[in-house]
RNA sequence: GCGGGUGUGGCGGAAUGGUAGACGCGAGGGUCUCAAACACCCUUUCCGCAAGGAGUGUCGGUUCGACUCCGACCACCCGCACCA
């Protein structure tokens, strides 16, 4: 080996010095340039829940792959990164170890960052906040009070987990089989005044944008279209017999009028008005609706639970048959957000009504059958696809066969025409509640007065921020309790009144950040000239688990800032292209305490299955996405200080496929490692090489370096980063066996850096100033592929005989099918099997395969 | 329970309906070395000495040809509106 004993890659080293270099240029700075085209890139910013985890890596490399390579391409890139800093946890941190959640949340942040820097992202941090700086969360209360103004806000009674022993308000996942996760009490389900914004006012229109996200995953607009859920159905209402006073009607909606003539029952939800009235007069009744209402408030709990109904002993007539009456139940199923809160059951041909109907004695006539079938519904539902063509037997028009989608439109013409009901278009989403009992959040900007009701603060008064004199030794919210907080003055009247002390929700939080990084210390939510000129995000990249809610909720959001003047018409759908990428997945270690209840323990505190401080035994539960609640996350900070950034950039580039969930496995970085520092050691001995005569070798190293420029190229561009690494892989083992000239040898190198300079910036960097690269590769523009290069005078076609390949043929690529069939037919292993027929069929496929079909 | 997704060697994975296993890891063999590390070369889907055969979660279908398209099933993952 003729390199010198000091030469040795050392990533130390490499990249403070790049980093440096790339700060004083401020490369990254995010400059708005009407010359040039833009391109923004975010990544879901992350919860500073304390340290990086490999998910983080992986995440925040994806983005910095693509604006470091857009930045090649020459647009003016805006890649920023922020904080989503309110939220639970760093109440929960307050509770258990004391301290302040701010303290706790910008101390998180301050070795967050200090973790990521190393990095080497291409961020522009001269734009980063926090969601729970005053000055960020004092613009979402400007909106808030526009939004109010512009009828996207209001009050309702809300149901929400209460757990009666610590007198609070539980999430969701605070509440484990029913019982409070610290009380260990049974929660209740409690009625509170909450606001909302109307996401509902926007369904139908977020629903039809979901066509215009061309480059939005399939899988998610496809789950947004269901999650938005519109129907097509019937409303109308029954008249019953024996109900109390005002209930001398019960309006239900189905979305299966073509079966009202096989109805056996009416149900309502728990939470319906008549059941609330039945509740107060009845004991039987209040015990069982009691009952319902310790099923949680998740969907999920909804419908996994034994589904159970009370006769109510009220009747309600057939709408097209007088004679028939049908019993009314309450059903712990039926939910009071969606239609109207009751239904009518059609046991045949609903898997849950006949489960219901077979309980409960229930008549299940059937309305139609097959039409290769007439055996009547017994213990499974008769349900086909609402386009399969099925026999009614008890549809409106008598004895006809249709299908479903058919009979539901006639059934809804019949029910107009003679006055029952009519037809209604419904959306299962929701309005969005956002009010929340917890101290770590957006105060929502309300005053409470006595004579002028509810009123919004004055916007001179923003923004209202957070008391930092709270205590959280005892459970509920701190700002309920606060002796002088929640005093005000009423900005209408100048009276005393109080203040609301619910926050919000953190989605709304990040419901705008990222219009709020083009302008991030403007005195308004948004700087328009900015918002113009950066909006909309070109490519957003995060975990699938943000499918539904968050980018819902961001899309309505951005509609509502388009409405109150914050944002212009062009931003109303904010993320251009979304990309989805897999979670990097770990095992969960749990104890118990001693309650029984799991305690979570970080990998770092594990060892061979053992607590390293108490040699306590864990439980090892089978991996699962990395998440600050379950612990299961790992420290990069190790690996880059033992490898390097570029190593632990490199690794999680390679290998999965981005939109797929890897294993975290520390089996890589060392091989990863050794990767880079043999290309280091490549670009030294390259770099000392004379200059020398051209060869036939010259030739082939360019043409596999055109090869790799339009691989890497497109697979950047696809987001096929695996394949990308690949590429390189593949362009490494050509050039380091290389015979070609030094100077092709050293043309060659730096191009190489140029391909991988997105993912391991500070090497290349480092081989293209050993090169003699002109200034930074950061600003070089990316290398183009000569399609010349690319062309192949010879190719080997395969030939497959009935499709199982048996051997091949070298041919001149522009051959001419005729001949490729020539060749095909005298190829031995073709000649053999023939034995002297004719063959069947031949396919010649240019370019890719021949197969006889004997 | 409902909605969405994923499944290919020992491992991560590659493959516009056209040579299944690119590239990497690991493993085995070799060169170099006093030795080790590093580096380099070769082998590596399975069965078989070979000829050959089988093979992309399972079962079926469409096709000249299926990892790819269709249907059913199994397993795992994500979401289910107060985790972020």
């Amino acid at each position: 080996m003729s390199s010198p004993t000091d030469a040795r890659y050392s990533p130390q080293a490499i990249e403070a010095k790049w980093q440096t270099a790339w700060d004083a240029a401020e490369v990254f700075k995010a400059r708005r340039d009407p010359a040039r085209p833009k391109y923004y890139v975010l990544e879901m910013f992350p919860y500073p829940s304390g340290r990086i985890h490999m998910g983080h890596v992986r995440n925040y490399t994806m983005g910095d792959v693509v604006a470091r390579y857009k930045a090649a391409q020459g647009f003016s890139v805006l890649h920023p990164m922020g904080w989503d800093a309110f939220g639970m946890p760093a109440e929960n941190a307050a509770m258990e170890q004391g301290g302040h959640p701010k303290d706790w949340t910008y101390g998180n942040i301050a070795v967050m960052r200090d973790q990521m820097k190393p990095l080497g992202l291409s961020i522009d941090w001269s734009r980063e906040f926090a969601t729970c700086d005053p000055e960020y969360y004092g613009q979402q209360q400007a909106m808030f009070i526009d939004m109010l103004e512009a009828g996207l806000v209001y009050r309702k009674n809300a149901v929400v987990n209460w757990d009666p022993v610590d007198m609070t308000v539980l999430a969701n996942e605070q509440v484990i089989d029913g019982k409070g996760w610290r009380s260990g009490a049974e929660v209740e389900r409690r009625e509170l005044t909450q606001w909302f914004f109307k996401i509902s006012d926007y369904s139908e229109e977020l629903l039809e944008a979901l066509d215009g996200l061309e480059n939005w995953p399939e899988k998610v607009r496809l789950m947004q279209r269901n999650w938005i859920g519109q129907s097509r159905g019937l409303q109308f209402a029954f008249s019953t017999i024996d109900a109390p006073e005002g209930f001398d009607r019960i309006e239900v909606y189905t979305t299966r009028p073509d079966t009202l003539l096989g109805v056996s029952f009416v149900a309502v939800s728990p939470d319906h008005p008549l059941a609330k009235q039945l509740e107060r007069h009845d004991a039987e009744v209040a015990a069982f609706v009691a009952d319902c209402r310790k099923i949680g408030t998740t969907e999920e709990a909804l419908e996994k639970a034994e589904k159970k109904g009370f006769d109510t002993g009220i009747r309600v007539r057939h709408p097209f048959n007088n004679e028939l009456e049908l019993p009314v139940y309450i059903a712990n199923f039926i939910l009071m957000d969606y239609g109207t809160g009751a239904i009518f059951g059609c046991p045949a041909h609903d898997q849950r009504d006949l489960d219901f109907a077979r309980k409960y004695g229930l008549p299940h006539p059937d309305v139609f059958f097959a039409l290769d079938k007439d055996e009547p519904v017994e213990t499974l539902a008769f349900v086909p696809p609402k386009t399969e063509r099925v026999r009614y037997l008890r549809g409106f028009a008598g004895e006809e066969i249709q299908t479903g989608e058919q009979a539901v439109e006639a059934a809804i013409a019949f029910c107009e025409s003679q006055g029952v009901g009519h037809g209604v278009t419904k959306y299962r989403l929701r309005d969005w509640g956002l009010s929340r009992q917890r101290y770590w959040g957006c105060p929502i900007p309300i005053v409470h007065c006595e004579t002028c009701g509810v009123v919004p603060e004055a916007k001179a008064n923003l923004p209202i921020c957070l008391p930092d004199d709270v205590s959280f030794d005892q459970p509920g919210n701190p700002l309920d309790r606060h002796p002088t907080w929640t005093r005000c003055t009423c900005p209408k009247c100048g009276a005393s009144a109080r203040r609301e002390t619910d926050t919000m929700d953190t989605f709304v939080d990040s419901s705008w950040y990222y219009a709020r990084f083009t302008s991030p210390r403007a005195p308004t939510p948004t700087e328009r000239e900015e918002a113009d000129y950066w909006m909309n995000v070109d490519q957003y990249i995060g975990g699938i688990e943000h499918a539904i809610l968050h980018l819902l909720y961001s899309r309505f959001f951005a509609r509502a800032m388009v409405k109150t003047g914050h944002l212009p018409e062009s931003a109303k759908e904010p993320f251009d292209a979304l990309f989805t990428q897999g979670m990097v997945t770990h095992e969960i270690y749990t104890t118990r305490d001693d309650k029984g209840r799991a305690i979570y323990h970080l990998p770092e505190d594990v060892e061979d299955g053992k607590l390293k401080a108490t040699g306590e035994p864990v439980r090892i539960i089978p991996s699962a996405k990395m998440s600050k609640s379950k612990k299961n996350v790992v420290d990069p900070v190790n690996i880059i200080s033992a490898y390097g950034a570029d190593t632990a950039r490199w690794f999680v580039m390679s290998d999965s496929p981005p939109e797929r969930d890897v294993e975290w496995t520390s089996a890589g970085a060392e091989a990863a490692f050794k990767h880079l520092a043999r290309v280091w050691a490549l670009s030294e001995r390259i770099a000392e090489m004379e200059e020398g005569a051209p060869s036939e070798a010259d030739t082939d190293l360019m043409r596999a370096m055109h090869t790799a420029i339009a691989d890497v190229t497109k697979s950047i561009e696809n987001f096929a980063f695996n394949k990308a690494i690949a590429e390189l892989y593949a362009f490494n083992n050509t050039l380091s066996r290389s015979t070609a000239s030094g100077a092709a040898q050293k043309t060659a190198m730096r191009v190489f850096a140029q391909l991988m300079a997105p993912m391991v910036p500070h090497l290349a960097e480092d081989i293209w100033a050993r090169q003699g690269g002109a200034g930074l590769v950061a600003q070089a523009p990316w290398p183009k592929a000569d399609p010349a290069m690319l062309v192949q005078d010879t190719i080997t076609l395969p030939i497959q005989i009935n499709g199982k390949r048996r051997s091949e043929i070298e041919v001149p690529a522009d051959l001419a099918k005729e001949e490729v069939e020539k060749l095909a037919l005298a190829d031995d292993a073709v000649v053999r099997a023939l034995e002297g027929r004719a063959p069947k069929k031949l396919i010649v496929v240019p370019g890719r395969i021949v197969n006889v079909v004997i």
